[in-house]
DNA sequence: AACCCCTTCAACCGCGGCGTC
DNA sequence: GGACGCCGCGGTTGAAGGGGT
């Protein structure tokens, strides 16, 4: 069947964005709004498809970017993120005010790729090389919490969210004890990372159809359906908060009849059981 | 000064998801 | 249900800049 072009490609520039199409691009997006990506080109006077339109506006032009380096808590969220999300750049940048998925995305690839693996980590599943093949992922040491020993007998669970990367799956302890959920409560500070992602701004343009239903097609992905109207702190399960709800790892159904840890026990960085204990290595 | 190599990051490309007809 | 169109995502590319020799 095939693709119909974006755009006609022979009238179309490509490459670097000059300052003249800079202004245009932000002077129709000012006065009109995002969306209609692919008629704006030729309603703004640009010469360029709308894709590139619209990677130009998200990636370098919007006003609410943060631009400069990234801080060393950014560095960690991203770290935790991707552990749990893998290449979810976009899924990423929503925890990530005024940071796009592109800009972590280098970023990843430039600095914390090197960063985990001069910390002996596995960028990819997060765990730490160990040069035994007959130690299991689950029994690594966190030299300064000693939590593998604590953790030695308890049943895990293992979930995974990265489809890109089937290697990368996550086992989070589910049931910890007391004192092993305090010294992380020490070691990681509380993340709200509560699920509720929303594009910088929003424009009037919510009865534009083709905008509306990009948008609401983010929705879908992005939150807890109607029947979770709950957010973590209200009993929705891991997989829930990601939007995740109706995969063999929702566990909301356990939940209920009570065979799961509660939800304030809810570990959900796996910070608790030791998942991210990368985190307490030396930084460098 | 010239060259080479490495790093960074803006931009492109192809594909998948979703909505509409 | 399938074809089609659009949007957004993730992987990749390549130009630009910086550092070393």
């Amino acid at each position: 069947m095939g693709r119909s072009p974006c755009c006609e490609k022979a009238h179309t520039n490509k490459g670097a964005w000059t300052k003249e199409e800079d202004d245009r691009l932000v002077g129709y997006i000012k006065t009109h709004g995002e969306g209609c990506w692919r008629s704006l080109p030729k309603a703004a006077g640009l010469l360029r498809c709308g894709k590139s339109c619209r990677l130009r506006w998200i990636n370098y032009l919007r006003p609410d970017l943060k631009r400069g380096n990234f801080t060393e808590e950014e560095d960690e969220l991203i770290i935790k993120l991707h552990s749990l999300l893998g290449n979810k750049w976009s899924l990423i940048a929503g925890r990530l005010p005024g940071r796009t998925d592109n800009e972590i995305k280098n970023y990843w690839n430039t600095h914390i790729r090197r960063k985990l693996l001069n910390r002996g980590i596995d960028p990819t599943t997060h765990r730490i090389v160990n040069n035994n093949p007959n130690d299991h992922p689950t029994t690594t040491t966190n030299k300064n919490n000693n939590i593998s020993s604590s953790l030695g007998d308890v049943a895990t669970t293992t979930i995974s969210f990265a489809n890109a990367t089937p290697t990368t799956h996550h086992v989070i302890k589910e049931e910890v004890d007391a004192d092993t959920r305090h010294n992380f409560d020490n070691i990681l500070p509380d993340l709200n990372l509560e699920l509720r992602i929303s594009p910088p701004h929003h424009h009037v343009h919510q009865n534009n159809s083709s905008s509306s239903s990009s948008s609401s097609s983010n929705i879908h992905q992005l939150q807890p359906k109607n029947h979770q109207h709950q957010s973590l702190k209200t009993g929705l399960c891991f997989a829930c908060s990601l939007g995740v709800e109706n995969s063999k790892e929702c566990s909301c159904s356990t939940s209920l009849n009570g065979t799961s840890s509660s939800s304030s026990d809810y570990d959900f960085l796996g910070s608790k059981a030791g998942v991210l204990d990368f985190r307490s290595q030396e930084m460098k």
